[in-house]
DNA sequence: TATCTTAATGATAATGATTATCAATATCAA
DNA sequence: TTGATATTGATAATCATTATCATTAAGATA
């Protein structure tokens, strides 16, 4: 009966821990003089306190669990604005089906992945070796001065197996 | 009638151009206890060919121009054989389906990429700067040591918008 | 606070890429 | 040349994602 306030609860009533999203969601939202509503809420709400990257299907389970009337479709197409917004990012792996994870911030670091491209399992290393991200930084200013390009971001994978799936391999 | 010899000798008749390609499938097919086929010298020599990424329904189409009785099915599952055997590499810029390149190897350079976001294009580029290779090479071993991974190869792409779309969204 | 406009949602159909199935065909060892 | 069977082509099935559309809810206004 309450679902929708229970979700509205959940993500936006705790002080501190979810603000930090919700304003910056709040403040991109209307900005686009765009409504602000519980689905963009939950949305944002899972992916910043998720540790991992997950699937629009994982998202959509999570928020499922205290909002069950949310629609799979409103999950999807929240992703594509908060992606837009760049509150959120989206990777894909090689596994056929995107990922996403919240953006790189002030409040999550950027990183680089290393990825197995057996099991999909997808380590973020954010302790970059000396002159590496001042490495980047000078290859993005020769490439889009090169090109002419704009570059919002760049994505750094290294693929492989991991421990697990080398064993296997072995056997 | 002879379309399939046809397919045979438009692509490993005339000599030197598409040896090299069809050498290396060939120890790899008979390494593995498995045929040479006509489609798998069309599909990799298709790919050896071509001067960007292909997706499977180009990589098809193209095919079929010569070679009409040819399936899309066999163009897929030959893909995944030629990915894992090394001869090509599968790449996805987020347009929602893979690209294939002819590997990196003796004759195709290593090269990073920068992807135009808004309408999927793809530079490639070869003229790294100064420590850039030594740098991956670095990160590379650092990363496998502390993580145990075997690091195949690595993906590193900028992505922005191109001048032509950089255009557009002014307008 | 009640009302109204319309953006956003949820259910579901549609799409597009890729994979699985299976009878027919082609490779290649004998 | 023949026979065992890997591979193919056609097509159905699957999976992720997007489009459609009637219903609901955000939030400006009275």
């Amino acid at each position: 009966m309450n679902r929708p306030a229970e979700g509205r609860d959940q993500f936006q009533g705790r002080p501190g821990r979810h603000k930090p999203c919700c304003m910056e969601l709040e403040g991109g939202i209307r900005n686009r003089g765009m409504r602000m509503t519980i689905p963009r809420q939950l949305v944002a709400g899972v992916l910043e306190n998720a540790d991992g990257y997950l699937s629009a299907e994982e998202i959509y389970s999570i928020i499922r669990e205290d909002y069950p009337a949310i629609g799979l479709a409103t999950v999807y197409r929240t992703l594509v604005l908060l992606d837009e917004m760049g509150i959120v990012n989206r990777y894909n792996f090689g596994e056929g089906k995107a990922r996403y994870i919240a953006a790189e911030d002030q409040r999550a670091e950027h990183h680089h992945q290393l990825v197995c491209e057996r099991c999909y399992k997808v380590i973020r290393y954010t302790d970059f070796i000396e002159d590496e991200r001042e490495l980047y930084r000078k290859v993005e200013s020769v490439l889009s001065e090169k090109h002419g390009f704009e570059i919002k971001r760049h994505i750094v994978q290294f693929h492989g197996l991991c421990p697990d799936c080398r064993k296997l391999q072995k056997e």
